[in-house]
DNA sequence: CGCGCCGTTGACAAAGATCAATCTCAGTGG
DNA sequence: CCACTGAGATTGATCTTTGTCAACGGCGCG
C-alpha cells in the first residue's frame, strides 16, 4: 500500500545516451528476441533489425520509477534483468500494481501510440533496463512489418492479462489469485529460460504481491501459509517452489491460453 | 452471476452474407468513423476505405453470444446498436465482465492478430451488429496507415480502460467503482453523440452491472440507493441522469486521461 | 550494535456476500 | 378491464472474507 517509489524518474540525457549506445547494441536484445519468439514468429532479417536497434543501457537500482503518471515518454523500456511493474496510485496511499514484468517485457511499448502515460512504471528489484527510442521502433515497424505484429501482438497480450488479472480481482477468491499469478508468472519466467522445473525466483514482497492482487500484506501472508500447510508451494517466500502443479492450477482456475504462447519457446 | 446466454453462437453462413452485405456498405459505418475520430486523424482516404469495407449486418437480441471463449473467429464485431460486453465464465456460476460495449465499438478488434478468443462476447441489450471479415480488415491495414494505427490505437485504449477497471476493483470502494463506471459510460456515450447533458440511457441489470465491477447485484442496488439519496445521480436506474458530476467524479476518483480521447468528438 | 525492512501474529472491525422473501411493473392472454 | 407471469429491483437478517491496527520477530547491513 505504500507509495512505491520516492525522488525523480529517470531520463537519459544526449551525452549519457551516446556513452552507453554502444554498450547496449545487440547480445543484450536475447531476451527480448527469445520473448518475441515465443508469441510470433520472427524473419531472420526481423531479428536481425531488432537486435541492432541502438539501446541505452542502465542499471537501475529496486523501487525506482522508470517513468511516472502522465509522462509523455520518448523511448520505451525494454527489461533486461530484474521484475518490474505497471501501477496506479490512488488517495490515501492506496495502490495497484497493473502488471509484473520480467527479462524481455517492453512494459511500456503502448507508448508508441498513446502519447499520455496512464500509469507508473517502476523497478521492483534492481533491474537493467534498456531504452529503445520511439522513433527507431517506429522506423523498424515501418521496415519489418512482421516487427511490428510481433509488437502489436505483445500489447495484445498485455491486454489480455489485464483481463484475466480483472477476472481475478473481481471473481476468485485470495487462495485462488495467489495461486493463479504463481503459475502465470512460472510460465513467463519459463518462457524466457529463467524457471524450469517448477521453481523460479521470488523476489517481490507480500506487500507488492498484495497491490498486485486487490489484497492487504497481511492477508497474503496468511493465505501464503495455506498454500504451505497444503503443500501446494515450498516454505521459503523468496523462491517459488510450486510442489503440486495441477493443484495449484485447480485452485486459481488457471488457464493458460490467455498467455497466447502459440510458440512455446524452447526450453 | 448468472450465465449470460444460452444456445449457440452466431456464426453466418454465406448465403446470408450475400444476402445482408449491401444492406450494411456505407452509412451504418458512422458510429465507427465518429468513434475513431474521436481517438485519431484519419485521412479522408481512410475514412472513405473504411466506409466502403463490405459489412454484414444483423439484429441480434439481447443476452446471446456474438463469440465464445476459444473460438477462432474470421471476422470482428461493429456494435452499431444497443450494448454489448465481453466476460469469462468461472466455475460455480461466477462471471466477471470485462468490458461494456456501446455503438461505434469493435469490442473484438483483437482478434485480427490473436487467433483464439480468451473471453465471450455477448449483447447485453437488443442490437444491431456488423460483422467485419478479419480479410477486409487487414487489407484496409495495409493499405491505409492511418487506419491501422487508428486501429491499433483503439486496442491500446481498450487495453487502458482494462487497467482502470482493475484498479477499480483492486483498491476502490463499491461506492466509487459504481461512480466511475457512470462517468467512463456517460463519456464513451457522448464521444459517439449518444448521451447530452449529464444523462444516458443506462439499459443494463444491476446483476450486470454487478458482474462488471466485482460485485453481487445485492450490495450494487444498496449502493445505487446511497448515490441516489446523496442526490449524485437520478432517481431512475433505467435512465442515467447526473446530477452532480464533479461530485461523482470525486467519488470515483475519475480522472479521463486514460481514455486517451485527444480530439474531442464535435457535438 | 542498532536500525530498518519485511514477514508474522492476534484481536477486532468493516465491507461485502449470501439467502430468502417481497415488491414492481410491463407484457400477455382471456 | 383484469388476472397472471416473469424478470428485475428491493429489503432484511445473517455470515464470511478481508481489512485495520498494533505489536513482535528475523535478518542483513552499515
Amino acid at each position: 500500500m505504500l507509495p512505491l517509489a520516492r525522488g525523480r524518474a529517470l531520463c537519459i540525457t544526449a551525452s549519457e545516451s551516446a556513452a552507453f549506445m554502444a554498450a547496449g547494441s545487440s547480445a543484450e536484445k536475447a531476451p527480448l528476441i527469445r520473448k518475441l519468439e515465443s508469441i510470433a514468429n520472427l524473419s531472420d532479417a526481423a531479428r536481425e533489425a531488432v537486435s541492432a536497434l541502438p539501446m541505452t543501457v542502465r542499471v537501475v537500482e529496486a523501487r525506482q520509477d522508470l517513468a511516472r503518471d502522465k509522462d509523455q515518454p520518448a523511448h520505451c523500456c525494454l527489461l533486461l534483468t530484474g521484475w518490474a511493474c505497471r501501477y496506479k496510485l490512488l488517495n490515501e496511499g492506496r495502490r495497484q500494481i497493473l502488471s509484473l514484468h520480467v527479462p524481455g517485457d517492453i512494459p511500456d511499448s503502448q507508448s508508441l501510440h498513446l502519447r499520455v502515460l496512464d500509469h507508473g512504471l517502476a523497478t521492483l528489484t534492481q533491474c537493467r533496463v534498456g531504452f529503445l527510442p520511439h522513433e527507431s521502433l517506429r522506423e523498424l515497424c515501418v521496415r519489418f512489418p512482421d516487427a511490428a505484429s510481433a509488437l502489436w501482438r505483445d500489447t495484445l497480450i498485455d491486454a489480455a492479462i489485464f483481463r484475466e488479472w480483472m477476472t481475478g480481482i473481481g471473481r476468485r477468491t485470495a487462495h485462488g489469485r495467489i495461486a493463479h499469478v504463481f503459475c502465470e508468472m512460472y510460465l513467463k519466467l519459463h518462457a524466457v529460460g529463467l524457471a524450469e522445473n517448477h521453481r523460479c525466483p521470488w523476489p517481490i514482497t507480500q506487500t507488492d504481491l498484495g497491490d498486485a492482487l486487490g489484497l492487504t500484506n497481511v492477508h497474503v501472508n496468511r493465505m501464503l501459509q495455506d498454500l504451505r500447510a497444503q503443500a501446494l508451494i515450498g516454505p521459503r517466500y523468496s523462491e517459488l517452489v510450486i510442489y503440486d502443479w495441477d493443484a495449484l492450477c485447480a485452485l486459481g482456475e488457471f488457464d493458460e491460453t490467455y498467455l497466447h504462447m502459440e510458440r512455446k519457446a524452447a526450453a
